[in-house]
DNA sequence: GCGTCTTATGACATCGGTGACATGACATCG
DNA sequence: CGATGTCATGTCACCGATGTCATAAGACGC
């Protein structure tokens, strides 16, 4: 591969003078500038990005490290494969900056972390991102006090700056907007209780009942999503069963997440009942192959990975330039999405829904 | 950042034996090793990969230019995101090879694609991966001939190295399964024509029903894809209206993806009619979150993306390693993946299907 | 006891750029 | 006209590793 000394020689100047038509930091006669693009040309010089970053010491690096790539053919834990828009969102919001974004993989498991995190600093990153497969708590090993990370979709206990869903908000918009379209039975088919979104989805389904005056049903609430297990699909007919043989059944079945609304409108269906007119449904995550896809579109609340991913990488870059910003801060950045209305959930009311605002736009 | 020198200081020793501690490349004593492991430790010292890279023109870095991780938002081209799983399949098989994958996604817009390259020729990766998002053809910008490069779900007109799926055979193993299910009558909603997959696969529609001895029936085949558009429900509809009310209807309809088929499913079932009894449905690719959550399960043609991956790699380390392969190569290579038997498609005629042996597991 | 070999270590040049500084040729100004 | 400034270019050291060669201390064989 050819260098600067090639490039002068060929031009007949000194490798300085190469240097300073590549960087543009010096003034360089037209004419010489000529001389040293066509050598350049000639020879097909591209710079080595590690003999420029020895002296700057600078990387132009972001390092990125991720489950999403390799998640999706795993046994499938919670959602699907939606941290990739995390990742998409990290991509737009670096790909402005000038830097370059490097995208690691963790391969599923976690256990290579560190190796990967080595790698990157033996690259000297400017910054590290980490994003987490679905909302959770980690622990990360030490990063050096001087490169700066953020952690997307996941948060630690000793106050790593993070950006994370903001689970209750979207449950209860959600919950809120289906009240005002007339509904006053809603069942909520939950995610497993051991997750963190579970928690927080929780206090927001409450919360909106209780705004409206709503008793909370405890019977109305079952956890049916086993993690893909075979059996998941009987236990979702069970509990659909039982709750619709109650003296006073559920008029909308609001599901964990979109795939879980897939199977229940087989369900659904297979028991002969009409959508939505008879049963409405509503998922979450808005996992729009799904949710448009489907027979009547899916009622669903858009959990906004691209925008966790824009502010992540947004919060990254203040930190690397203005080295102002704290390192550590308080609490979680905390990201909503919008409730996103189609055909499967019936307005059984006329009411003045725009006036509650629940569509909000705010995650553009 | 500290450095060999400030280990060595601190150890007491030269920065040539802190060197020899890090590759292990000459015998160093005990002690000495040990006071120098201490150095590091204290210091956090990480080895500079530039540096290294400097003397040795090893990078160790392969750079992987995919679509993948910023298509999913964009209107929805043929399949999904299942380009996704061909850079799943190179980041494993580029793991077990210490080398390191450095990711770079071209945001939707092919027009950054050499300006990636660039940024991965100034970083000396020791081979490239381009990964389309569809079986296509596709013209990349000229490569420097030391740096090896294979294309991986797309082939290009001057013969680089490239892995592509076997459309014709797929669609093939899937209608001859069909036929030995009893199935005659063989409906094909087929993908945009535009295709590259489209040609092969209507192919091997065509080639099994021959082999069959059942005669090729235009009326039995359309294009029911308008790439996401709001009336491909609506198209699907009338589509299937038209074939079923036909003298002698479809028993099974083989769709061109497994998106198109959720859509089938809520369609048939809006007419009332029960699956797979009354009408058996087949899908394309193997879209695991849909077609194990489809109510019933979808038979479909596993689509081998991560095969493909794995053999893309693979191949770019034989030609980056063994310089004695062509760089050059005459026909893309094939990889093909078996048909997915599930209960969306009803078994009308006891036969010996096992001896078909249809269902291949050639694709690991 | 001396030559030879192995072990353990250091001095120094080198990879490909860039920063600091120097130099020569003009142009401008008081 | 000499002082000063700007432009265009070159010289040289340096970034942090590692390859080459040198050197010193023991181990071994005869």
């Amino acid at each position: 591969m050819a260098t600067i000394y090639d490039v002068a020689r060929i031009a007949g100047v000194s490798a300085k003078t190469v240097s300073r038509v590549l960087n543009g930091d010096a003034p360089v006669g037209r004419e010489t500038r000529e001389l040293v693009a066509k050598a350049m040309a000639q020879l097909g010089y591209v710079p080595s990005s590690a003999a420029r970053m020895m002296r700057s010491n600078k990387s132009g690096i972001v390092g990125l490290i991720t489950g999403a790539i390799s998640l999706p053919n795993e046994p499938a834990m919670p959602s699907g494969l939606p941290d990739l828009f995390i990742v998409q969102g990290i991509q737009r919001a670096i790909e402005g900056s000038g830097k370059t974004l490097m995208i690691a993989d963790t391969g599923g498991r976690s256990d290579r972390i560190p190796h990967l995190i080595q790698t990157f600093l033996q690259h000297r990153v400017e910054g590290l991102i980490y994003v987490a497969e679905y909302h959770q708590k980690v622990t990360l090993p030490a990063i050096p006090a001087d490169t700066p990370i953020v952690l997307a979709n996941c948060f630690d206990d000793i106050g790593t700056p993070s950006v994370v869903p903001d689970d209750a908000r979207g449950q209860h918009d959600l919950v809120a907007r289906l009240i005002a379209a007339g509904h006053r039975r809603i069942a909520y088919l939950t995610l497993p209780a051991f997750l963190v979104a579970d928690g927080l989805r929780r206090q927001g389904y409450r919360a909106a009942l209780s705004q409206a005056g709503i008793a909370y049903d405890p019977v109305l609430v079952e956890c049916c999503d086993l993690g893909g297990r075979e059996d998941e699909t009987q236990l979702l007919w069970d509990t659909i069963d039982r709750m619709m043989r109650l003296p006073d059944p559920p008029t909308v079945l609001c599901c964990g997440n979109d795939k879980m609304a897939v199977r229940v409108y087989g369900i659904l269906r297979s028991r002969g009942l009409k959508l939505p007119t008879e049963i409405s449904v509503a998922g979450y995550d808005n996992y729009r192959v799904m949710a448009e896809t489907l027979f009547p579109p899916l009622t669903t609340v858009d959990l906004p990975y691209a925008a966790i991913g824009v502010r992540a990488a947004q919060r990254l870059l203040a930190m690397i330039s203005g080295g102002d910003t704290p390192l550590r801060d308080t609490d979680p950045m905390l990201i909503s999405g919008p409730v996103c209305w189609r055909g499967s959930v019936m307005e059984r009311a006329i009411s003045n829904v725009l006036s509650l605002n629940v569509i909000r736009e705010d995650t553009k």
